[in-house]
RNA sequence: GCACCCGUAGCUCAGAUGGACAGAGCAGCGGAUUUCUAAUCCGCCGGUCGCAGGUUCGAAUCCUGCCGGGUGCGCCA
């Protein structure tokens, strides 16, 4: 199956440059699904803007363009049939044998079933990077991170199926200041088991530094007892083991980092300090995790503890995250986890290139935006200016805004990371080599295999740091690592609660996932049930257990994707139970449940002829049957957008329209009852052909489908 | 203050790169059930496309200025 759309491009194309010579060559014929199904199926807009150009009305431009269209076609019969309308516009309507045919073409079904629809050509094939869900792991996953997950695996499914070479990469928070955090609050774990506390300690002390009166007797409490446990352990012996044991649970360590935290911020100002015991050096209560962060990123033997600390915390948490990706049925796995630890040692070797590289503007630089890299107040940052010398980025005060790569205190910040990360994407010791002047850059990334070789790279991220890409895929032109690769920010809008505010649960909290994914297969089998008396009437077999968990789970997960997937990203999006699980209109209930149904008319029409189904002629014989087989042969060329666009809900527009169309047809065509066996035959096709683009599709936006519902 | 995103029917949203009278779903009203799964379908009602200018043969879409909502803005990620 060929892209419609595609076609007609190409023979337009063609047709401009026969009719009009080089004035003709290389325009976008301007090709259109039409608005009025009565005008036609697509319309041709080139003739109006062409008009002035070549000193014609746009009229006299569109019958030349129809005039060499007939010259084209004239060796076959003609795919449609042109009229030109209003001011010059070319309405193409595609004629219903034309349909047939390339509804006839498909070829029967297979096992991972594409209707036929080719891969690119080889010399388009791309590599491309996607950059999705990077859950922080010292935190549990919430909301916040469904909607880069969702996304980022639509687009690497639907990408992959075009047949580009997709490398996932889930960027993961694993490295810096929380992840101080986290192991200080494994170690506090570690302590209150040695005390034989519960996790209960550390809910009441949080609780009580939120108190004022409370609060500097709690700290004072805190920092001696802190003192006291880590003079016990000194060499960290005690603590290692009780990591290797795996003494705790994943559940512990989330009270644990809220009571770090809390610790933290109150005994911000206070004097309070903790000796480490291994050298002597007084640490200010308030940044004992930075402190650890120090010694974790300095990597000296004497740490081993707190590296094994931050691998076991690192393990746990991605096993938490593995488990939700299951069940989301995502295709990220353990082996596209490449977090910011990755690229760690690859950092000085940035601030050395940098500041080599873009120690004044490039030469022949033609980037809209040049970078230039120095120390100001002792930091070494990349600052931004337009051609005529403004800076490109400014900041509250209307000064220039830079982006920092390495703070005074010698600290490494995510921008660093987020530059070595895209050197490693796009670098390839073949396909991309990159030259660089950091002799320890170049030997880093030759130690990490040279790079990915990426010819586009896609980051799944929020909205709010859209200014940060901008300062990124800036530094990256101005350093001309980036060339003829494609840079794309696929940012999304937050999740927001019916108030209108961003979705957290009564409590205040964020709302996790688990919690998220449990009610969604709750509310879908409370349907599943709901809709049991209503099934027995009509004779349908009763639904097993088991089949009925699998409907609720299948229908859960694929209202909350869904729900997300339909909306134009960029906005921000309102959470709903009821509208996503609802039956009619856009959703995926909806869009599963016709494809029950043709699945239903399939077993009742007799599995068996399958080959029979797939070998009879299509005939669209009534105006639904027509309006179904074109929207069908209509996925090429939506997919060809979603890639283009890197817009899922394209997708979802279309299926829904194809499920509409359906049930359209569903009404005025009889399959089973049809009036004889031909058309009969020709309906189960169509059925067959529908029932596979809603597959298709349905599993390109990562939505299982149920034979039976 | 500056930058970015958004503003379309009572509600939630489509309308990518300008195209013909602006489309869905929900809600409201009225219909269809001896059903190829009614978890469905059909009809009606409903819009100064935030406002004002401009560019264009043509603007919801592009430009400028306002109004309203959100986000971001040097050593967090």
């Amino acid at each position: 199956m060929n892209s419609l759309l595609g076609e007609l491009r190409e023979v337009f194309s063609a047709a401009l440059e026969s009719a009009f010579a080089e004035h003709g060559r290389g325009i976008d014929p301007l090709i259109k699904h039409t608005a009025d199904p009565a005008l036609g199926d697509y319309q041709c807009n080139v003739a109006m803007s062409l008009a002035k150009r070549l000193g014609l009305t746009p009229r006299e431009v569109a019958d030349r363009l129809v005039e060499a269209l007939s010259m084209l076609l004239q060796r076959g019969p003609a795919p449609f049939v042109l009229q030109v309308a209003g001011p010059g516009f070319i309405n193409i309507r595609l004629k219903r044998e034309y349909l047939e045919s390339c509804l006839n073409a498909t070829p029967p079904e297979q096992p991972s079933d594409r209707l036929g629809i080719a891969t690119v050509p080889t010399g388009r094939r791309q590599t491309i990077v996607v950059d999705y869900s990077s859950p922080n792991v010292a935190k549990p996953m919430h909301v916040g991170h469904l909607r880069s997950t969702i996304i980022g695996d639509c687009l690497v499914r639907v990408l992959s199926f075009a047949g580009h070479e997709v490398t996932r990469q889930n960027h993961i928070g694993d490295w810096g200041t929380q992840f101080g955090m986290i192991i200080l609050a494994l170690w506090h774990l570690f302590a209150l088991r040695r005390r034989g506390e519960s996790t209960e300690t550390f809910v009441r002390r949080t609780t009580e530094l939120s108190n004022p009166l409370q609060r500097a007797a709690t700290l004072a409490q805190i920092a001696a007892e802190h003192q006291a446990e880590l003079d016990r352990d000194v060499d960290g012996r005690e603590f290692y083991e009780f990591l290797r044991a795996q003494r705790f649970q994943y559940d512990e360590l989330l009270p644990a980092y809220q009571y770090v935290n809390a610790v933290e911020s109150a005994a911000e100002g206070s004097d309070l300090r903790i000796v480490d015991p291994r050298n002597g050096q007084a640490v200010p209560l308030a940044s004992v995790s930075n402190h650890v962060v120090a010694m974790l990123q300095r990597g000296s033997d004497a740490d081993e503890q707190e590296l094994f600390a931050w691998r076991t915390a690192v393990q746990s948490s991605l096993r938490r995250c593995t488990e939700i990706y299951e069940r989301l049925g995502v295709l990220l796995r353990d082996s596209d986890v490449r977090g910011e630890s990755f690229y760690h040692d690859l950092l000085p070797g940035v601030a050395e290139e940098l500041s080599a590289a873009l120690a004044e503007p490039r030469a022949g630089d033609t980037s809209a935006i040049r970078a230039v890299c120095r120390v100001d107040r002792g930091a070494l940052c990349i600052f931004f200016e337009k051609p005529d010398g403004t800076p490109a980025f400014k900041g509250p005060q209307g000064d220039s805004l830079p982006m920092i790569i390495r703070k005074s205190d010698g600290a490494y910040l995510y921008s660093t990371t987020d530059l070595a990360a895209a050197l490693f994407r796009i670098a390839h010791p073949t396909r991309r080599p990159i030259r660089l002047r950091s002799a320890a850059l170049a030997a880093g990334l030759s130690a990490k295999g040279g790079g990915l070789g990426a010819d586009r790279i896609a980051y799944v991220v929020g909205a709010p740091q859209k200014l940060h890409f901008e300062m990124l895929f800036s530094a990256l032109r101005a350093l001309g690592w980036a060339d003829g690769v494609r840079l794309e920010h696929v940012m999304f809008g937050s999740v927001l609660g019916e108030d209108r505010k961003m979705l957290r649960t009564r409590s205040g909290d964020s709302v996790l996932l688990v919690d998220l994914l449990d009610e969604a297969e709750r509310r879908a089998r409370a349907l599943v049930d709901e809709n049991e008396p209503k099934r027995a009437e009509m004779g349908l077999d009763p639904l097993s257990e088991d089949h009925k968990r699998r409907i609720a789970h299948a229908v859960g997960v694929g209202a909350v994707k869904y729900a997300d997937l339909s909306q134009n990203r960029s906005s921000d999006y309102v959470f709903s139970w009821p509208k996503m699980l609802a039956m009619q209109g856009n959703t995926a209930p909806y869009l599963m449940y016709a494809y029950a149904r043709l699945r239903s008319i399939a077993r009742k029409a007799g599995t068996d002829s399958h080959a029979a189904v797939d070998a009879a002629p299509i005939r669209l014989s009534h105006p639904a049957e027509v309006a179904l087989g074109l929207k069908i042969l209509q996925l090429p060329e939506t997919l060809d957008a979603v890639g283009e666009s890197l817009l899922p809900h394209l997708l979802c527009e279309y299926l829904y329209e194809l499920s509409a169309r359906l049930m359209a047809f569903y009404e005025h065509c009889p399959v089973l009852k049809a009036e004889n066996a031909e058309v009969r035959a020709s309906r189960e096709r169509l059925c067959g052909l529908t029932a596979r683009a809603l597959r298709i599709g349905l599993e390109l936006l990562g939505i299982d489908v149920l034979e039976r519902m």
